[in-house]
DNA sequence: ACGGCCAAGTTGTATGATAACCATATCACA
DNA sequence: TGTGATATGGTTATCATACAACTTGGCCGT
């Protein structure tokens, strides 16, 4: 069993990497213009169609700009990187509770946030998140979507959007894991318990405006959930079948 | 002065968000097929080349992968956006004290944690990153790279790799609107001794291994920080000149 | 000196052709 | 009948060429 999984690197991939080396180590520096197409291609060895591709693939990560008639630009806010997390953590146990770890740290503080800045109409709508829970268990429905929903809510009434957009990415990744914990029907029910009593422990803080209980009261709820997540047997490397 | 910003949306760009779309409303789900380059083409209007591009973009988003001779597919995993914030945030100072929040938060659990888990190694790098400061500052820097690299140093101490991205993904923002403040040379010097004092304070509590005193370090570091780029003139809108 | 215009260069798009590759159906042979 | 090799059509990857749209800079005429 070999680990036959780097495929065909293309010649675009080639090519988009070899220009993305040349801007990382400064050869290209921001602002500056790239040869033009016709220069570049022969340098490659490539026909302009591979290395349009290319251009392409870094314009999208932003990190080139072209403008017709003109020229290819390196964007001047080139270094500004996504985070990207490789999505195969969310088959590996060890990693999603890594991953819990850091949202325990973002969840505190939105909670306690959220206490001290919530508007009374952002109240309701964590209260309403709380019951939509309820309503998508009870119809049978593991309650990942509205569970995440509900944190949703919570992060907006920090008023803090870069707070949402964090806690929001980190949440795709532990989804998944959660709803193979969720996937045990004997468990489910009890886990699901479990998470409305520390759900209602964290809206109650809220609702009081009290930061510290709505901080510990979050901690709680994360530190549970990776005990939750913890008590499923570890899956060293998955891809058994396909 | 009008807002000519937004420059002509090519072709490409339309094809690969009409795809973005489909994909986003369920109408291709994760796995599909998507209709052979032959057939969307036409569909859409374009040519092969136009939709190529289209779909390079999407598979450098991690959306689409194409197999040679097979066809394209919507990844499993597609639904994993990476995380990116618009770098104009650095230009606006109250989007970036919003990051420092964000950072506030995470920086608190980070230094907690790495107070908990430091090796003795772990420690010795974080005191000569902290001096590595000091020589860059002496030398006549703005000390923003070799304060970034010190902070990396604590994150890894957490034995979190995830923490480690994370704040060195909301640095990132942060990191020019801190160059500006310490350009001013008149409240550099002041500003790198409070720097270095608050610096000093996290390295104690982490040496000693004690993690309640490394969060309030941490959090009162954040939070002068924040101070410190708020006594600076908000710039409502930048972008005046070129 | 100045303003409009043209021409060369560059990116955007279209088209056709060929190579490499995959999946399936077909067929020959045991 | 079963099985394996093979033909075949479909698909993506790459190349080559041509034209359209646009920018830039210089040239020319006034």
């Amino acid at each position: 069993m070999f680990e036959r999984i780097s495929v065909n690197p293309t010649l675009s991939d080639q090519v988009a990497q070899a220009l993305f080396a040349r801007i990382e180590s400064g050869r290209l520096k921001p602002g500056d213009k790239l040869p033009s197409e016709a220069v570049l291609g022969p340098e490659f060895g490539v026909s302009r169609t591979v290395l349009r591709e290319a251009i392409s693939r870094l314009k999208q990560e932003g990190l080139l700009e072209s403008r017709q008639g003109s020229g290819v630009f390196v964007s001047v806010q080139a270094g500004m990187k996504p985070l990207k997390i490789d999505a195969s953590v969310s088959d590996s146990r060890d990693e999603v509770l890594q991953i819990v770890e850091v949202r325990r740290a973002l969840d505190s503080e939105v909670a306690a946030l959220a206490a001290q800045r919530r508007s009374d109409a952002q109240l309701a709508e964590i209260e309403r998140a709380f019951e939509t829970i309820d309503a998508d268990v009870a119809a049978g429905g593991d309650g990942v979507a509205t569970d995440i929903a509900f944190h949703r809510t919570i992060a907006q009434a920090t008023s803090n959007p870069f707070f949402l957009q964090t806690v929001e990415f980190l949440s795709q990744y532990v989804m998944r894991a959660v709803r193979v914990t969720r996937a045990n029907e004997a468990l489910r029910v009890e886990f699901m318990r479990q998470v409305r009593d520390e759900h209602r422990a964290i809206i109650e803080a809220i609702r009081k405006q009290d930061a510290m209980a709505a901080r510990n009261a979050a901690a709680t709820h994360m530190f549970n959930a990776a005990r939750r997540l913890a008590s499923f047997p570890p899956e060293p490397n998955s891809h058994t079948n396909p």
